[in-house]
DNA sequence: TGGATACTTCGGCCGTGGCCGAAGCATTTG
DNA sequence: CAAATGCTTCGGCCACGGCCGAAGTATCCA
């Protein structure tokens, strides 16, 4: 057990399964660049993460996909998470930078920062969506909101990952919309060229015609 | 996050841990036993967890007593267990200490083991319990059934912890019952003398009363 | 076929963190 | 008040493990 814990006590090891969370399958040059460390010293993480089986690799062509292993690695991810939070509240040096990401910023493939728990706030206000402490549900009407704003519900549906879930947002510690829901949304908002990425950060910009989208849609003011 | 998987994953912390993961609140001493380290060595180790909030300590006399902060942190414990289980099968030399553990154990505050496993299949095969993935609940027939029984729901219902939920058993991976309900059960099974406590380990042992009454409330040989 | 790309293995340097002996407080006991 | 007990702090030793540079496989592409 402590094998375990010890492996996810590292600060690359623990960004490697954070990039991992969401069940999407990395290369191993994705996750040296999550990881923030060389490519060797990856490789050297990653093959002891499988050695725990804590990931699965499969090969294809020159690269190499790495995953969870399953659900349970997230769950205790999750639940390490959660302790996590309750801690003592930490230092935190403030920067430009650090405020860019506290505002807006992808988790994953969805929206968090004041941005995504904002979102989520006004489609909970609205009974668009209902969020529990696990699970989550979009409602008739969230449905029609959401399409008619553009986005792709069926699709979403079609996938096999959970449709909505709640996801604590760790600058906010409150809840935004994350499973497929939020990545079609997400989806969405960059299509309509609401937001941009910034160039190697998680980060988001909200364009022009974004601060005119949210407050529209969302009567979202960010 | 990876400082609190970092504590978690040395063996003496581990250990330390795991010995307070049934609740009780023991001693820095007792602590440096289980630990296997010395008192001064167990003395920096508690004072990194308490740190990182995941022990709480309380003076009395000249004692310290440690426990845990919360459920939170037995479920973070849990659930890395879970995990560590399904990685690559590990040597571990059976023992008599074992195989009672094995057997019929707390864990954190309700019942775990063949026993804790063996009650959850008879309350849901009669339709007492409905256990699902990360929720469950008490039926009218069950509940009915645990109040003939004395077990106090009402006073579990009061609590603000979840009142019934699946806790996956680390020794026969499958669920048991936590939550208020499974805490509730079980001290009434302390009450009435069917289960007693093993010095120094979670193990329990069932009095003759308690294969009696096991036998004749849930039909279960142990 | 040869070079580029993706990834891993090897080797050596270095720092963090664990460990215990000794000493220092705090509390209880005689 | 002195001795014993419970626990923590201090200081120094040591080793495990992380990190990167360099070199070695595997695959793709022109």
């Amino acid at each position: 057990m402590a094998e375990v814990a010890a492996l996810v006590g590292h600060p690359a090891r623990a960004n490697i399964l954070c990039a991992l969370l969401d069940g999407r399958a990395l290369t191993a040059t994705e996750l040296a660049y999550a990881a923030g460390v060389s490519a060797q010293t990856t490789s050297g993480h990653l093959a002891k993460l499988r050695g725990a089986r804590l990931v699965d690799v499969c090969k294809q062509g020159r690269h190499r996909y790495y995953r969870l292993t399953g659900a349970h690695v997230g769950q205790m991810l999750e639940s390490i998470m959660a302790v996590a939070l309750t801690g003592p509240p930490r230092f935190q040096p403030r920067s430009k930078a650090d405020d860019l990401i506290r505002h807006a910023r992808t988790c994953y493939d969805h929206f968090a920062g004041e941005l995504g728990v904002g979102i989520a706030d006004r489609l909970i206000a609205r009974d668009c969506v209902v969020l529990g402490n696990e699970a989550g549900e979009v409602t008739d009407a969230g449905a029609a909101f959401l399409t008619r704003l553009g986005v792709d519900l069926s699709g979403a549906r079609a996938r096999r990952r959970v449709f909505c879930r709640p996801c604590v947002d760790w600058t906010e510690r409150r809840p935004h919309i994350g499973g497929a829901v939020g990545a079609a949304l997400a989806n969405r908002c960059f299509e309509l060229n609401w937001v941009e990425r910034v160039r190697d950060s998680r980060a988001l910009i909200i364009t022009p015609a974004g601060h005119r989208g949210f407050m529209e849609a969302f009567d979202l003011s960010v």
